[in-house]
DNA sequence: CGGTATCCGTACTGATACTG
DNA sequence: CAGTATCAGTACGGATACCG
């Protein structure tokens, strides 16, 4: 369980499975890759590459999020390095929320994935329909 | 609530976002999200990357899956057209998975936002730190 | 406005046992 | 070997109420 003190400078997901860690339960990486790719946090990461925003207008972006569920997502994020935010001292309170440039790389790349799913909808949409007409 | 009928050929997550859609809960983008960012989703995807593999392969190199998720991811990323499998007719029963064009494509791009995350997590746990340090 | 604390239902998860 | 069925624990997510 000492996988702390291996030697190695790891690398690829890939990689860590070839080994048998299988991105091990301890790595940080899997609880980044959690948040990121959390109901939310996807979401949001694409709503703020609109630009700086404030906490409620996140809330009507995203839509159909609940208060609780976006302050964690967004203090996850922040946490990682993704998300910026910023607090004016005045009231009311008046709180505005940004990618870092972190962020904003990580951000493009989830943006990627979605859009890619979006775009391969009808392909997908087609392999679900063919396995029920007896192909599967 | 008639979103089905937008003449518009979508497009972009951010367009649907913008639309103030957020990737409507209807829509089924949101449900191969879901499959794809799902706990053991990403795992498998990368994994068969290695080329076709036996169920019992997929445990052991996953590893912490149980038979049921492994089963119902698989039955998952089957049913999206990610994954093809072949059971071969014999005693013992001999099923083999691979990735589909289509799941090669898929993986590769979600490998790449695990890698990515590897590759930066000197810079997002350096985040974390000097939040605590009282930058935060 | 921008949160936090609490309660509660659900849905995901895993261990076990069983089948083909 | 490759699943399925069942059951129980947990953790996630949402609604509400309250604080700064």
């Amino acid at each position: 369980m000492n996988d702390r003190i291996s030697p190695e400078p790891p690398a690829t997901l890939a990689e860590l499975m070839r080994r048998g860690n299988v991105f091990a339960e301890q790595c940080p990486s899997r609880e980044v890759l959690k948040h990121v790719t959390s109901r939310w946090g996807v979401l949001l990461l694409v709503a703020l590459r609109d630009g700086t925003q404030r906490f409620s207008d996140l809330r009507r972006k995203v839509g159909g999020i609940s208060e609780k569920m976006l302050a964690q997502t967004l203090q996850w994020l922040e946490a990682d390095g993704f998300v910026a935010r910023i607090a004016h001292p005045v009231v009311p309170p008046h709180v505005e929320y940004s990618l870092t440039p972190l962020g904003e790389e990580l951000a493009q790349k989830v943006e990627a994935l979605a859009d890619w799913i979006e775009f391969k909808l009808p392909e997908i949409m087609a392999a679900r329909a063919s396995r029920e007409n007896g192909a599967g």
